[in-house]
Parts: C-alpha cells; sequence; structure tokens
DNA sequence: TAAATGACGCATG
DNA sequence: TCATGCGCCATTT
C-alpha cells in the first residue's frame, strides 16, 4: 500500500531532497524510485503536502512532459532561479534538465 | 459501499 | 506542442 502516512511519504521526500540543483524530476520517476510506479498522483498529493512540511525542494518536480504543477505560479520562478531554462510555454527543458540516474 | 476527484502517465491524432 | 481519451490508484465526498 502506498498510503500517505506510510513509508510512501518519506520515501518521497527522501528523493526530492536528493535532486541536484539545477535538475527536475518527473513524478513518475519519483514513484518509480519509491517503488511505486502506479502512484505517480500520490507522489503530487505528498508534494502538495511537502509545501506545508517545509524543507523540500519540491518545486524540482514536474510531470512527465516538463509541467508545471497547476495553480502554482512560485515554482516556474524557483527553478528559473537555479538555472532550469524553460521554454515559452512554460514547459522545462527536460532534455536538458531532467535527472539522470 | 459506490462514485467522484486529482501537483499523473502514456498512446493517438 | 496541443488536444483527447484511457488507465492507474489512494483519498475524499
Amino acid at each position: 500500500m502506498a498510503t500517505l502516512n506510510d513509508e510512501f511519504l518519506y520515501q518521497v521526500f527522501a528523493i526530492v531532497e536528493e535532486i541536484p540543483l539545477g535538475t527536475v524530476a518527473t513524478y513518475g520517476q519519483i514513484a518509480r524510485l519509491s517503488g511505486h510506479d502506479k502512484n505517480a498522483r500520490l507522489v503530487g498529493k505528498a508534494l502538495s503536502l511537502s509545501e506545508y512540511f517545509g524543507k523540500y525542494p519540491c518545486h524540482r518536480v514536474v510531470s512527465s512532459q516538463g509541467r508545471c504543477a497547476p495553480g502554482w505560479f512560485e515554482q516556474k520562478d524557483l527553478l528559473t532561479q537555479e538555472g532550469i531554462t524553460f521554454k515559452e510555454n512554460g514547459c522545462v527543458d527536460l532534455k536538458k534538465h531532467q535527472w539522470k540516474m
């Protein structure tokens, strides 16, 4: 199971915390690394909570297409500050910045 | 208990 | 790149 109060949350945060600066990771990627490849949605849920937790670079996590979180305007600025290059449409250039392992 | 929801992913066109 | 549609699954209503 991948309930939010389970290890899942800890796993997600641990991975997010290890995303190198100037690099972004996708929800699906984190989900897969945490061992819950089908629960990409839960990753998003956890990250939304991480904002309340505070100390995690959740802004480095985007969708598989490099799309930012809907309704979250800060993310683009934060990523730009870290050197992430954005496209005109507002998508991250995954080709260059996606977290490779 | 069932139906709706969502910071998603992938396949098509 | 954008628009649709379908699948996935925990959470919420």
